[in-house]
DNA sequence: TTACATGCAAACTCTTTGCCACCAG
DNA sequence: CTGGTGGCAAAGAGTTTGCATGTAA
């Protein structure tokens, strides 16, 4: 995670499981991509899988659905609010902002679902993180990969 | 999870887990909560702490700030979007709803934090399982916990 | 030729579970 | 009494990682 990458190879693993991410609209989970490999790659492991899952999320080539951390957290306020998560030092702070249950209604009406509740996140980061970044690096520069998955797989 | 528990009996464990889970407003991990807890009751195991958590967050005492199932999905449209999830089978759908990055700014203006996205996530009953549910509970008794916690430990 | 990437399996982390003693109702 | 509950430790599930080998650039 703090590592940074020289430059991305292309591999026929990486093309693979890049393309069947894209094949698909029901955000599958690694497993599943794994299944879906091997019908084109026999032999590709699981732990490539996990690797390169990780290395397409970093450079932002896909997007992975979780709650950051591995593990989860609880919150003794069971009414539904909003939170703030810095993606930096993982704090996890209440957003003072008031629910918007008309949402709910919205997308019942627009997909025929039943909704029970929403949950909305930010993420981003927060002051200390922020102060801290900008001593870091004063110049504004991205800590990021240094390439882009994108210039090994145009999208355009 | 599919268990009808019959009535939740008050024990000294849950109280204190109650009550620290109460106290915080940090959202805290079950492992942080296990060590407040353990100040009280030192003997207390980590196996109780987790099985008290999820009795509280099933009867609704509490929330559990994670993405429901265990594992990540990954999502191949690495731009911003919402996402459905129904409760019953765990299918994830795109909500046609264009993205409201409006609300970033005001959290912005709110804590003083940088946001770089946010994510919104609907829970609910997707329409077959509406379906199902209504096969098997016809007269809309909800199959939820028997007793809530809230007759054993008044809020109120 | 030189790093980065892969395959494999072992290790890790977080969470759940089986078992039996224990105790609240 | 009796069945939910706790402690403990082992098992599970998902994910990560170390190492030797392979391979893109």
């Amino acid at each position: 995670m703090e590592r940074v990458r020289g430059f991305i190879r292309r591999t026929k693993q990486r093309e693979v499981i890049l393309r069947v991410l894209r094949s698909t609209r029901s955000h599958p989970t690694a497993d599943w991509v794994y299944q879906e490999v091997r019908k084109e790659l026999p032999n590709i492991s699981l732990g490539t899988v996990y690797r390169n899952l990780k290395i397409l999320t970093e450079s932002g080539e896909a997007l992975e659905l979780s709650y950051g951390s591995s593990y989860s957290r609880f919150d003794g306020v069971a009414t539904n609010h909003y939170h703030f998560v810095c993606e930096r030092c993982g704090r996890v702070e209440d957003v003072p902002m008031p629910v918007d249950d008309e949402k709910d209604r919205a997308v019942e009406r627009l997909m025929g679902v039943k909704v029970r509740q929403h949950r909305l996140e930010f993420y981003g980061l927060c002051p200390a993180c922020q102060a801290e970044m900008d001593q870091r690096l004063p110049h504004g520069r991205a800590d990021r990969a240094e390439t882009a998955l994108d210039e090994a797989y145009p999208t355009h």
